[in-house]
Formats: C-alpha cells, sequence, structure tokens
DNA sequence: AGGGCGAGCCAC
DNA sequence: AAACGTGGCTCGCCCT
C-alpha cells in the first residue's frame, strides 16, 4: 500500500493529477468533511488513491468561502468527471456518504462504485454480530490496522501532518481491501449481487439528499389533539387504577398513588386488584378478548395507541426536520437486515403509521409538488408462485383473479362468486401466513379458529397448493442442511443453529422459507432503484421514501402522470427481470398526500 | 448516569 | 407436530 500523498491545490495540479488517475482501472476514495450532514457541513478534501500515491484535493483551495461556487468552479469538470465516470471503479467505504457530498458540492453523481463496507456485509451473509467498519474490515481482510483517532478532528481549519497522512492513509488502503473482498465475493458467487448493491449507492444518495416533506404545523395541530386525548385516558385509568394512599391528606381524604401506566409490571398488579384475570402478558391482542367485558381494559388500549403514537412519532419527529432544507432526511441502511431489505432511522420514515392523520402530513412541497406513490402488489406472493410453480398460485396470477379469493374458494369448497368475507380474510391471512412459516396453533390464535379446525384449513391449504407445500418443505430443509439459503440475486444467507435445540432448527425451516421470498423482494425493489434513476434523469422527479415494495416520488404537477409512467415502467421491468413466469402487478396513485 | 435488554407496537 | 419473517423506536427495569 502506498500512502505517499501530494496536496492538490490548483488547476493544473488537479488536471494532472486526475489525468493520471484516468489511466487506472480502480482508485480509492474517500472525503473528509466539517460535518455529518452535507447541508450543514463542508466538504473539505477528496483523497483519490492510486498504486503511485494518493492526491489529496484541497477543496478549499477551489472555493473563496460559498458552498455553491464549488459546483460552478470550471476548474474541477475534470474531477467531475473522473468521479460520474463508469471507470475507474471508485473504491470506497460506506460511499453513499461521500456520494451525498460530492452530489450536493459539485453536482456530480458518482459513477462506477465499489462499496467496500456492502462488500463486507455480503461476505458476512447475514451474520448480525459482524461488524463492518472500515477499521475492522481492514484488519479482517488485511491484518492492517487503521488509526480512526483523527476521524473526528476538526477538519475546518489548517490540516495538520497527521490529519492529511490519516486521510491518505483511508483512501490507500481501499486498493487491496478490494482485491481480498473481489476474491471472497468471487469465492462465494456474490458478485452479481455485488453489483445490484453497489448500483444502488446513488440512488439512496438521491433519496437522502431529497428529503421527505413533512408538514410541521399540520404535524403539531395533530400531537396536540392526540396529546389532550392521552391526558383524558390517563386520568380515567389512574381514577380506576391507582392506589388509595394509606396516609390520608390534611384535610381527611385519601391521597392517590398514580401508578405507572407504562410500566408492566405495576399495571398487572394494578389489573389483579380489581380482580381482572390478567393473562401471561398484558400483550395489546392477549388483552383485547377482555376489553368487551372490562371497560378498563379497552380504556387501556386506546391508551396504548394514543400513548403509542405520542412517543414514536412525537415531538422528534419535528426535531429532526433540517433546518437547511425543512425536510426529514432518514438515514436508510442499504442492507438493513440479513434478507437484504432496506432499514432506516432518523426518522424511521418506513414506520410511519398508517392512519390518514399522520399520513397527510406527508406530501410535495412547495405547492404543486405531487406524490407519485408506486407499490408492487402483493410480490411476496408472486415471487412464492415463481419460486414453487405452484399452477393453482401461478393460474390465480396470470388470471388476474383475485388470488385470496380464489384460495378462499379453494380451500372452503365454495364457488368463487359465494365466498364470504370472512372466507376471504381467512384465506388471505393464510396466504400471508405461509411466506412467513406459519403453524396451525399460530394460525387458531390469530384467527380465533379451534386448533383442530385451524390445522384442518392448513391442512385443505396445502393439499390444494400442492407445489407450495413441496416447495417450501424443500427449502425449509435445504436451510437446515445447508446452513444456508439465497435470494434470487444469489444473495447469500447463512443460519447458525444448534443441532440440538428444536426451537432453534424449527427457526431455521421458517428462515428457510421466508428468506429467498423476502429477500428477492429486496432485491427487485433494489434493481427497480437502479433502473428509475435513468428514467428519472432530467425530470423534476425525486425519489423521497422506500419502503419495502413500496416507492414514493416526488415530481412537479405538471409531470406527475408522465412520472407515474415511468415509475411503473421501471418497476415492472425490474420485476420481471427476476419473474419469468408470473406477472408482476404494479400499482400507482398521484396524490397530494401521502395518502393511496 | 448510561448501557443492555425485553416488552410492546409501528411498518412491510 | 407444527411458536409466522425483517426492521426501528420508546419505555421500564436492571445492571455496572
Amino acid at each position: 500500500m502506498n500512502t505517499n500523498f501530494k496536496m492538490i491545490k490548483t488547476e493544473e495540479e488537479l488536471r494532472k493529477a486526475v489525468d493520471s488517475l484516468n489511466a487506472q482501472s480502480a482508485i480509492g476514495l474517500d472525503t473528509e468533511t466539517t460535518e455529518l450532514d452535507p447541508y450543514t457541513g463542508r466538504l473539505r478534501l477528496i483523497q483519490l488513491a492510486a498504486p503511485d500515491g494518493v492526491s489529496i484535493i484541497d477543496l478549499d483551495a477551489f472555493s473563496n468561502g460559498g458552498n455553491g461556487e464549488l459546483a460552478n468552479n470550471q476548474a474541477l469538470l475534470p474531477l467531475k468527471r473522473l468521479l460520474e465516470a463508469p471507470r475507474p471503479i471508485k473504491i470506497a467505504h460506506n460511499a453513499k456518504f461521500d456520494a451525498k457530498f460530492l452530489k450536493h458540492n459539485l453536482g456530480a453523481d458518482l459513477g462506477g462504485v465499489f462499496d467496500s463496507l456492502l462488500a463486507s456485509q455480503l461476505i458476512s451473509a447475514g451474520d448480525i454480530e459482524e461488524r463492518h467498519g472500515l477499521e475492522t474490515v481492514a484488519t479482517r481482510y488485511l491484518n492492517e490496522s487503521v488509526d480512526k483517532s483523527e476521524r473526528l478532528s476538526n477538519w475546518s481549519f489548517e490540516l495538520s501532518q497527521a490529519q492529511l497522512e490519516y486521510a491518505a492513509r483511508d483512501a490507500a488502503i481501499l486498493l487491496p481491501l478490494r482485491e481480498k473482498l473481489i476474491d471472497r465475493l468471487k469465492a462465494e458467487a456474490l458478485v452479481k449481487c455485488a453489483l445490484l448493491e453497489f448500483e444502488c449507492v446513488m440512488p439512496v444518495a438521491d433519496i437522502e439528499l431529497a428529503g421527505f416533506y413533512m408538514h410541521k404545523d399540520r404535524w403539531l395541530e395533530q400531537l396536540a389533539i392526540v396529546e389532550k386525548r392521552r391526558a383524558e385516558l390517563a386520568e380515567e385509568l389512574q381514577g380506576i387504577l391507582a392506589e388509595e394512599s394509606l396516609q390520608g391528606s390534611l384535610f381527611g381524604g385519601t391521597q392517590r398513588a398514580d401508578i405507572n401506566l407504562d410500566s408492566h409490571q405495576q399495571l398487572t398488579q394494578a389489573l389483579e386488584r380489581l380482580g381482572i384475570p390478567v393473562p401471561d402478558s398484558t400483550r395489546n391482542w392477549k388483552l383485547q378478548p377482555l376489553a368487551a367485558q372490562y371497560p378498563v381494559i379497552a380504556t387501556l388500549l386506546e391508551y396504548r395507541t394514543v400513548q403509542k403514537a405520542l412517543t414514536s412519532y412525537g415531538q422528534n419527529l419535528i426535531e429532526l426536520i433540517n433546518p437547511a432544507t425543512g425536510r426529514l432526511h432518514a438515514d436508510f441502511r442499504q442492507i438493513g437486515a440479513p434478507t437484504g431489505r432496506f432499514s432506516c432511522t432518523n426518522p424511521n420514515i418506513q414506520q410511519v403509521p398508517h392512519a390518514t392523520e399522520y399520513r397527510r402530513c406527508f406530501s410535495g412541497y412547495p405547492t404543486g409538488r405531487k406524490l407519485v406513490i408506486a407499490d408492487y402488489s402483493q410480490i411476496e406472493l408472486r415471487i412464492l408462485a415463481e419460486f414453487s410453480g405452484d399452477p393453482g398460485f401461478m393460474a390465480a396470477f396470470n388470471s388476474g383473479a383475485d388470488l385470496h379469493r380464489v384460495t378462499a374458494a379453494q380451500v372452503f369448497n365454495v364457488p368463487l362468486d359465494q365466498v364470504s368475507k370472512d372466507q376471504r380474510d381467512f384465506a388471505k391471512r393464510l396466504n400471508f401466513g405461509v411466506v412467513y412459516g406459519i403453524g396451525a396453533q399460530r394460525f387458531s390464535m390469530m384467527t380465533g379458529l379451534s386448533a383442530p379446525e385451524a390445522e384442518n384449513v392448513l391442512r385443505k391449504y396445502f393439499a390444494t397448493y400442492r407445489g407450495l407445500d413441496n416447495y417450501l418443505r424443500e427449502a425449509a430443509n435445504r436451510a437446515v442442511h445447508d446452513r444456508q439459503a439465497r435470494t434470487a440475486s444469489g444473495r447469500l444467507v447463512r443460519f447458525r443453529y444448534d443441532e440440538n435445540d428444536r426451537q432453534q432448527i424449527s427457526m431455521t425451516q421458517r428462515n428457510g422459507k421466508n428468506t429467498p421470498i423476502q429477500g428477492t423482494s429486496a432485491d427487485i425493489l433494489k434493481r427497480a432503484l437502479r433502473l428509475l434513476k435513468d428514467e428519472l434523469s432530467n425530470t423534476s422527479a425525486r425519489i423521497v421514501n422506500i419502503i419495502h415494495d413500496e416507492i414514493v416520488v416526488e415530481a412537479d404537477g405538471d409531470q406527475a402522470k408522465e412520472i407515474s409512467q415511468k415509475v411503473e415502467r421501471a418497476m415492472c421491468a425490474a420485476g420481471e427481470e427476476y419473474l419469468k413466469t408470473v406477472p408482476v402487478k404494479v400499482e400507482t396513485e398521484i396524490a397530494d398526500e401521502w395518502i393511496k
């Protein structure tokens, strides 16, 4: 590894450096910034590593102060072209971070990405114990230690020699690291999946830069209503549940010792004092059956709903609105789950309650901007149909019939047009349940059927869909035997279990059924993001949220119709790359607010 | 004080 | 015979 570096501070130096870098097949890329947020922080250094040394570009030398000037500085054009080109490949650890700053500051869309973080995650194959910081990954694959002590130092002013050496080393190490990671990706047959992930980096950076507009005042109004209701419910509950203190007050009455309504311990004790038979847990679905008999339980359940709304989706979200943009810029983890699904934090805008009171706070902005809301119709069940080749499932999808209705007709042995709402509802739960490897016990609890009835329905279900039964059995067995599973893109998930532990074995069986389905759904979404990037370039559209099988795009009102067609086209095309025998269906809507 | 963990509940 | 998968967030509780 060559950590020799030269500082680039003039147009001439930059041109020469870029000329030389352009001759490389791959270069290490790292940036140093004054903050973690591109809207409030400044891009200070760009380090580009080649075998003959590291070029450190000091952007303060190319700017007269303001951020906006960088993007217009003609001297940076060769650099911008280098970054955007598919070659040389840019190797970065968590490339999304650098990509956001490069886009915001230079207007450059990072092209030809190799992300050592994502590669490392893929190789770990879903082992959530393994860490993937550059330090850890470099040690794991190169036996080199990287000192990150300068990372959080101040990059705003004159830089020390130690800072520059750190900066150079971080970029230089990426070259040998990539070699090792490529070997491992090839050995594990993960190259195709890696390309899928790498091509997704820039779309995800774009989503985070775009942010999702949340109507602050509307949100606060909603919170005020909920807070008032919470106070009423809490008072009512304390009146019933609080203990009368033994100590009388000064004026003779008794004092009320309120309980903590959010403490399961105290709650259980209080309910027992009232003679209510408390189940083994105070979970909502366990308490639900008691609500009719005991009004206090009904009140408690409403309190919980309201309390949850207030704590999880309350003031905190307002505080996450970016002062520079007025929008929520959530943090998406591209490989958030072992299956390849995204996860999302600060805030998690994948879990905003479905109720319109909340969803209506999310809209296009400014006025005139619309939301295009597009989601895959029953994508996981279509994947299951494709994998299993079950004729019944395939026929339902190919005919365009209502799958749940068809299932109900077959399982309950009634003509299609005589399926009751209850029967269709059962069938729906059944269809979704099998994707997770549901058992009779859980199904009976979910539906209220007796255990024998539930078993009977499941037996009938799998007798109807023999192909499904066979496929799922085999998937479960394979997972236990191979201790791994793969998705359609080849993504690998390893399972660890103790052969003597029945629970762990059945867990592995369920994972074996679910992982290929959930993971392939994630593959398809990621492919769609890549295709969408091309479709949406040179339009007013920006992706503002992704929720596993849904993409939310914001666009100018006069382009919304055209954009929605592009979104649908890209999503279908992505699905069809993986599903060859089952049709892919995408439902799109154009709306002012995030309401379908 | 602050971290870890489980319970509970939101999304898909 | 068969305990439905993946996350994040907040709380209480327990620990150091």
